[in-house]
DNA sequence: AATCTCAGCAACCGCGATCCT
DNA sequence: AAGGATCGCGGTTGCTGAGAT
């Protein structure tokens, strides 16, 4: 006797949205702001349920996305979360303000899992030889074979959640400036300073990139989540590269979305009234390159590296117990003596 | 060239938590 | 306080492209 799906009223779109359909819903969000989605199809005329607007405002619609390859020092606080917090998607996904728990957790599941169990096979087929006869690896990270008991595990594991603790504790009691702007970001994502619907409309660009140049392959809407997707990792490698979305790019797109004689871009323009859609440029939709990342006080900023002090940003709350796990010994301590045999479900 | 298999990812589903009346 | 409505999260599914056969 479980609640009727939400998605099963007739007439009710499923599957990949279109670019008119996010339009929509962007133009929605940037009147209304994201909540209450419950009435967004009725106010846009959308034929999606509630939800699924929400999920793709989350996940691919809203300011400061970051799409593509993690970097390395991403994929190692997701191990180093996942370790601590388990599948806490959410979670982890605080600590990784710019990717979505559903990406985290696509990464996980396609990425590091396998990667880790290969890991683990490397440092069981080392192990092997030696006298304990254990036939699995007792970590992944360290080839050390430090084999340690249950109550050793449990006593580590114990001192690690009370670093941690302490960690959030003092990470609480920052000065009242921060921790109020700090809530303000995570509860009002359409509040946060220096975030603008630009970078809305910069995740609609990207995703509308390459529709353009391939719409005479594939003319349906259904392949538009494809082509999207390609987009996306293009302009996200570039991300990742450290090279900026530069106005030459976004100029190419713009003609060329012209050409095809849906001008988007300029609808999105109307949407949102900018002078260029060239120049929507936000803090978040530029790439964040981990240079750009400075540790002040133990608070990550993001600094622009084109001006002076001011364009410090508060970039994510409580880093603490990222470098806590990043450059603390708790960290590594708690990944070397992690035992994969007694946390099986990991996997 | 055709078919099969696998990997990656966007989107959906169901449930628990929270909010609202 | 109770019950319905809504939201948020984590698990899962299904589509698509790429590589293998």
């Amino acid at each position: 006797m479980g609640r009727p799906p939400c998605c099963d009223k007739i007439g009710m779109k499923k599957g990949p949205w279109t670019p008119d359909e996010d339009i929509l819903l962007v133009s929605y969000v940037q009147e209304h702001g994201p909540g209450n989605w419950k009435s967004v199809p009725t106010h846009t005329g959308l034929t999606r349920c509630s939800k699924s607007c929400r999920l793709r405002w989350t996940n691919y619609l809203r300011p400061g996305i970051k799409r593509g390859s993690f970097t390395d020092q991403e994929e190692k606080m997701i191990i180093q979360l996942q370790a601590l917090l388990g599948n806490k998607w959410a979670a982890i996904a605080s600590y990784l303000p710019e990717r979505t728990d559903n990406d985290i957790k696509n990464y996980w599941n396609t990425h590091l899992k396998k990667k880790l169990k290969k890991q683990l096979q490397i440092g069981a087929s080392n192990n092997i030889h030696h006298e304990s006869g254990c036939s699995s690896a007792d970590n992944v990270y360290s080839n050390n074979s430090i084999n340690i008991s249950r109550g050793q595990w449990e006593r580590r594991l114990q001192a690690d959640i009370n670093t941690a603790k302490q960690a959030l504790k003092d990470a609480l009691s920052l000065e009242n400036n921060e921790s109020t702007m700090m809530t303000i970001n995570n509860k009002h994502p359409t509040l946060q300073v220096g975030f603008s619907y630009a970078s809305s409309t910069e995740n609609i660009a990207r995703l509308l990139k390459d529709w353009d140049k391939k719409k005479p392959k594939c003319e349906e809407y259904n392949y538009y989540s494809k082509c999207s997707s390609t987009s996306i990792q293009d302009s996200s490698n570039n991300a990742v590269a450290g090279t900026t979305t530069d106005s030459s790019n976004l100029s190419d797109d713009h003609h060329q979305n012209k050409s095809s004689g849906i001008d988007l871009s300029e609808s999105f323009e109307s949407l949102f009234g900018f002078e260029s859609f060239e120049s929507s440029t936000s803090e978040f939709s530029r790439s964040t390159s981990p240079d750009d990342v400075v540790h002040v006080h133990g608070q990550r900023k993001l600094v622009r590296d084109d001006d002076s002090n001011d364009h410090e940003l508060a970039l994510a709350p409580l880093s603490v117990l990222e470098n806590l796990l990043l450059e603390h010994d708790q960290g590594k301590d708690f990944l070397n003596n992690f035992s994969f045999d007694e946390n099986p479900d990991m996997f």
